[in-house]
DNA sequence: CCGCGGGCCTGAGAGC
DNA sequence: TGCTCTCAGGCCCGCG
């Protein structure tokens, strides 16, 4: 389910109850999730303090006191649900779990700040994993992962370098995450259509023969950096509600310009065109054929 | 290198 | 109401 902005919004949902706390206990309850949990997933975790919380393409990272790093992914369904004391963390709950607890809670941190962090995810498509923090560049989930788009890097003659070899469409060059880290199938969408350009065009008509950025590049590396920074932003003012309530973190409404919007008008000022829907590397595209070229 | 099909899983929604 | 079918925001593999 959650693409750049979602996993961000996990980030700093988690960051407050986690970092500096001490993970006092795990509870693996579900250890087959996209991979298993690793045979010593328990012992490397309980009594580690975090030092940190970090994000990578759509990856966040635990940094533990010991060296390791704790590395998840959501997949297409996996949240976090944080919860303070009196609720899914009681002393009596610490000692004699629930026998009944919700569906698909597959992993448990219970923090020494009181907090109680639950990983949640249906189709188990997500993963867990530690990996010692220097081995964490070159491990094989993180070695081809591309620049991250909000960073500073990330411009308009990187993206087009990266397309210019491609012989694909730019819808599939902006999902490889070699190109690009941490877009899906929503965004993508999205930013083609702020950006106008048609999901369908071979990717390396955005930069020239020398494979230096046109103006296509351009506005479509601002039209990545702006609606990821939107939704970055929707997703924060979601976070604001679950401060001393219970808070689940892993999904925000979003207004989408084109996404699952068939049929529907066209946003773009001026434009008179009709959302339309078709299929590139068997996934929805939705974009509009008037003013995305 | 590329697109495609299939697989991993469960749940929501549409249609009957 | 309940059944069946399709589809889903990720990612990986093997095939041609």
């Amino acid at each position: 389910m959650p693409e750049l902005p979602e996993v961000e919004t996990v980030r700093r949902g988690l960051a407050p109850v986690m970092e500096g706390a001490r993970i006092v206990r795990v509870e693996a309850r579900r250890p087959d999730l996209r991979r298993p949990l690793p045979h010593d997933f328990v012992k490397r975790l309980e009594g580690q303090t975090v030092t940190g919380i970090g994000r990578r393409a759509k990856y966040l990272t635990a940094d533990l006191a010991s060296g390791d790093v704790l590395l998840m992914h959501l997949g297409m369904s996996g949240s976090f649900r944080v919860s303070h004391d009196g609720k899914g963390a009681t002393p009596g709950e610490f000692h004699h779990p629930r026998p009944t607890a919700p569906a698909h809670d597959h992993v448990v941190f219970h923090m020494s700040s009181g907090a109680t962090v639950t990983f949640n995810d249906p189709r188990r498509f997500g993963l867990m994993l530690i990996v010692p923090r220097r081995e964490l560049a070159d491990h094989p989930l993180m070695r081809e992962v591309g620049p991250e788009p909000l960073g500073n890097a990330f411009d308009a003659n990187l993206l087009a370098a990266a397309c210019a070899l491609k012989k694909t469409s730019l819808k599939a060059a902006l999902l490889d995450q070699t190109v690009v880290a941490g877009l899906g199938n929503i965004y993508v969408c999205e930013a083609l259509h702020r950006a106008r350009l048609s999901p369908k065009r071979r990717a390396s008509t955005i930069a020239t023969r020398t494979g230096a950025p046109n103006a296509r590049a351009v506005a479509l590396v601002e039209a990545i950096k702006a609606v990821l920074n939107d939704a970055i932003k929707a997703g924060g003012s979601s976070l604001r509600n679950h401060r001393d309530t219970d808070g689940e973190l892993g999904y925000f409404q979003h207004h989408f310009r084109v996404y699952d919007r068939e049929g529907e008008p066209c946003v773009t000022p001026g434009c008179r065109g009709t959302v339309k829907r078709i299929v590139q590397n068997g996934r929805s595209t939705f974009f509009c054929p008037t003013c995305q070229r």
